[in-house]
DNA sequence: ATCAGTGCAAAACATTTGCAGCATG
DNA sequence: CATGCTGCAAATGTTTTGCACTGAT
């Protein structure tokens, strides 16, 4: 079930690759780093805004966020994950494939619940390695209703 | 890799599940009902536009068109799949789980291809059966480049 | 001093909604 | 003939872009 927080240290594996690739030190892109490395699941472009404008080292503006997830997304640094509702969610990707997970949806309150399963893995790669395709990433949602909204709904039946 | 057409009667069930919702026959409704039967694979409300505009039965407004698609995703007519690039794409759904598949997305040129494969649905269930989650549905999407594209980038590398 | 990085405002999208008129049951 | 269905246009929400300014190297 792996939900730990990202490493410290995904921060500075991605400061190295994005200084590696040419691109020069700036706040903004600090900020966004350092969010996402404090992270245990996916967050939405919106919701990185809001958390460095109230809580984060500085704000930082709307058209940089994206920018920055453009950058990460590109060096693969970061996941883009979409699970409907019209916005995408981005989350820390780590080298050696660790903290590697997918994600359970809860389509009435829209929680988000990362979740990990090696046979499911195995049997994604068995999968990636039979089809016609070069398969490079993969992604998983799971619709539903968690726990609380589940249980609320079974209740209504009842009453 | 059941890429068949949907069975020509998909369209007639619909109708009936519609009929039996309490909905009223719409000529806008059964020309998008008549597309979607008609797919291998999921289409945008983009796409379902233009195809109406171009070779359906009749032009349909965008506004109807997205109202189609939501009456029909709510009966759980249709499924929606998000493959990123922030459009959604919808395909027909049957009754008994028949064509059931999941895609592969070309991320150079964005073409998505419907692929099947037991061994994935039989795991997935079982994965959905560990979760501490009602899991309703399931997506899964392998991003990856497609044979032309790859073949294409391939070369570029040794060029 | 150069040129990448950033913020702001406007644009470009996909999608939803309000409302007036048409058509089904 | 009442009410659901549809088209049009405007609103909404997310993401992108243009441009001037700031700041890293």
């Amino acid at each position: 079930m792996s939900d730990e927080l990202a490493p410290p240290d995904w921060a500075a594996h991605a400061a190295e690759r994005l200084a590696g690739a040419g691109y020069r030190r700036g706040g903004a892109r600090k900020a966004v780093i350092d969010l996402l490395a404090a992270q245990a699941c996916a967050l939405s472009a919106f919701e990185i805004e809001e958390a460095l404008k109230r809580t984060g080292e500085r704000p930082v503006a709307r058209a940089s966020v994206y920018r920055v997830i453009d950058e990460l997304e590109q060096l693969k640094l970061i996941a883009r994950i979409d699970v409907g509702h019209g916005i995408s969610r981005y989350e820390a990707v780590h080298p050696d494939g660790h903290h590697h997970h997918h994600h359970l949806v809860c389509d009435d309150c829209e929680k988000v619940i990362p979740f990990a399963d090696d046979e499911l893995e195995r049997t994604i790669h068995r999968v990636a390695d039979r089809v016609a395709f070069d398969v490079a990433e993969h992604e998983i949602v799971l619709h539903g209703s968690c726990g609380d909204c589940g249980r609320r709904r079974r209740r209504q039946l009842i009453g």
